[in-house]
DNA sequence: TATTGTTATACTCTATAACTATA
DNA sequence: TATAGTTATAGAGTATAACAATA
């Protein structure tokens, strides 16, 4: 065999995502967006006031991680925060975080149907539920 | 919907990927290696003598971030370099590397068959060949 | 006591530019 | 001219520990 690594689900699976981030990471850069801008925004926009905190949880990302990410999208005026209690405060898109999130959900969405179109037609619905399997 | 993100194949392929990855990495700091030593390792059993300029370009890995990479496995006896001319240099391993490289190729295949035990049997055999597609 | 938000820090991976020497 | 190996550097992402304030 030439590559012995070409046999592991493994390995194609992380040659695949960096693959794939790294296109959409492209397109997204065109709106000074990123991946993990975008996931925070689309996830904002289905659950406005949730905390920092539970936005990483939702997206497996430490608190501590979340800081700098939140602190550029608000000098960014895509979302802002407001106290909940005196401990917590939920985090929502701005009126122009709106406008970008829907801009963003585009480019997602097709780059996600450009990405199964890569995918031959008789693999094509197996491969989000095996994903989901390994993660979920 | 609660996660918009879910049915997103590419953010189901990052997490997949980043959940896989460091399962394999916990299961390889045992033995003092990582998926790219591991990566090398298994190439350099296949192919003994290649440069590290071809190693990077198999690996996707530029030839300037392989030198801290090689210069660790040599400096744990794990490879050794012999000048092939004045420029370049094969690689190969040494007979401490063939065998942790034999002990290594075991932890991945015990990960890789782990792995896969995970998707649903329907879907299972999609996977690999939906993933190669995905950056092949 | 547990949780929130935060700071500081370190490590890995990755990307780019530049240099020397050799093919 | 193109390639090999290298150095230096910067940007991401990620992990841990610790702290003050609040629930």
């Amino acid at each position: 065999m030439d590559d012995p690594l070409a046999r592991y689900p493994g390995y194609a699976l992380r040659r695949a995502a960096t693959a794939a981030g790294n296109a959409l990471n492209k397109r997204l850069a065109a709106q000074g967006l990123r991946q993990s801008s975008v996931s925070v925004l689309l996830l904002l926009a289905a659950h406005p006031g949730i905390t920092a905190s539970a936005l990483g949880r939702k997206l497996d990302i430490q608190r501590a991680n979340m800081v700098p990410l939140l602190k550029r999208l608000e000098q960014a005026d895509l979302i802002e925060r407001r106290a909940i209690d005196g401990k917590s405060q939920g985090l929502a898109l701005t009126q122009h975080g709106a406008a970008v999130c829907n801009e963003a959900r585009t480019i997602v969405e097709t780059f996600e149907s450009d990405l199964m179109a890569r995918v031959p037609p008789e693999h094509r619905p197996h491969l989000l539920p095996a994903l989901n399997a390994l993660w979920h």
